[in-house]
DNA sequence: TCAAAGTTTCGATGGATATCGAAGTATGAT
DNA sequence: ATCATACTTCGATATCCATCGAAACTTTGA
């Protein structure tokens, strides 16, 4: 029998500041060794190593042993999802410092959104798909227009074998930095590993912001005409 | 200049027990008074009032002063659909006491998910909509069918006006307590306030649990064939 | 004007837990 | 074998904050 929820207990896993760092950190969809996560979180091993464990234990974390490493990555995309919302109500934290000013900026631009792109990129990217008439804007969710069904094959993206699959297509997410909707869902995930086949972005290690290749720049104002 | 955004801040809030049971609370749609809330979360009126200061503060909830009360309610549809998501992640927390068990049961077969249905009764509804051709689930929506056009226009919802809405028409909301979607959006928060009106539903005060009527089971078999 | 009800502020208390040093266990390299 | 690295466990400390009693404030009703 299932009682009434508790929010409270998973809250309470992800109110910390230091687990929140490290789950920040996940979000970028990587797996992590414990000791990085450390780093990021700016916490001895120690503490990092009982944060995990209530993470795991929690179930919003896994854990994959190899040899003395220990790599951890978000339990599913639920999480990131649930990591996301919560993100849209946070508060716009103030800047203090020039180093946290510049990692401010750069997630901003660009970053993973667990499997998909967000920042500005992210934004802007979906807004031309949608003005370009490829994706047509429904609430909840994007439709594969005739064009841009032709168009995301063009670009080498499968749409049959994404349709295939159990999850959305093409959903609405919205970015916590920009306040409006980017792309996600199974359309948005190949997307962004498509550009990161092409290498126009990047991964930054151990961050969910991402680089903009050199390439990247001069191909991304090609198709869409949009400047980064 | 927006940092790193702070779940932790936001999950603070959300992870003190006594808080997380007042936002339960106010999950129900409804507003309540400061000592109401002090008594679902089992604290007294002192330690109600700092707490609802914070969520106040927080941007978690509203509060509106009628004469020598204040009543609250959640600043948002957004904040619904935060606790929503985080009760998608929380484990099944076991019962403890005889009136838990009451409680766990009636907000498990019928309540309210901030504007529209949930439980049993919210996913079965959706069920019935659904194999009867009313509703089509394409991923993170609901397309309304032709036949189902006209059936909510039969049952007095106007699907013109509610179109006219910024809101999404028909989405897809994951039940905590089924695991399974059931209808929400602008089509879901008019359905539920139909059967108020009809009054097949009915409020339990204080509480999002909601109590089927005897009317309620006659005309839900009727409408769908199913029994509560 | 007084009393009662709803709510807040203040101050003291207590409990929960994040933190790290020290020490321990694996794994891998030399 | 020996040492270094990655990580964990244990124990002590310190901080945060939820809680409530006491007292005040405000509104309503008599």
């Amino acid at each position: 029998m299932i009682a009434d929820p508790d929010f409270s207990s998973i809250a309470t896993l992800i109110a910390d500041p230091s687990r929140a760092a490290m789950l920040a950190a996940l979000l970028g969809g990587q797996t992590l060794p414990a000791t990085e996560l450390a780093h990021c979180a700016q916490i001895s091993p120690q503490t990092a190593s009982t944060h995990l464990n209530k993470l795991v234990a929690g179930h919003l974390v896994t854990v994959k042993r190899q040899g003395r490493h220990r790599y951890y990555c978000l339990a599913s995309s639920e999480v990131a999802t649930v990591l996301e919302t919560l993100a849209t109500l946070a508060p716009a934290s103030p800047v203090r410092s020039f180093q946290q000013s510049q990692h401010a900026q750069a997630i901003r631009q660009a970053r993973t959104c667990y499997d998909h792109l967000a920042g500005q990129l992210g934004v802007e990217l979906t807004r031309q798909l949608v003005s370009r008439n490829l994706l047509n804007p429904i609430e909840p969710a994007y439709q594969v227009t005739a064009q841009g069904e032709q168009w995301f094959n063009e670009l080498g993206i499968d749409l049959k074998l994404l349709r295939q699959k159990r999850r959305a297509l093409a959903c609405q997410c919205l970015d916590w930095s920009e306040r409006h909707y980017h792309l996600a869902g199974a359309l948005g995930a190949a997307l962004q590993s498509r550009w990161f086949e092409l290498a126009w972005i990047q991964r930054i290690p151990a961050s969910r912001a991402v680089r903009i290749t050199e390439v990247g720049r001069v191909e991304f104002f090609k198709m869409f005409g949009i400047r980064f």
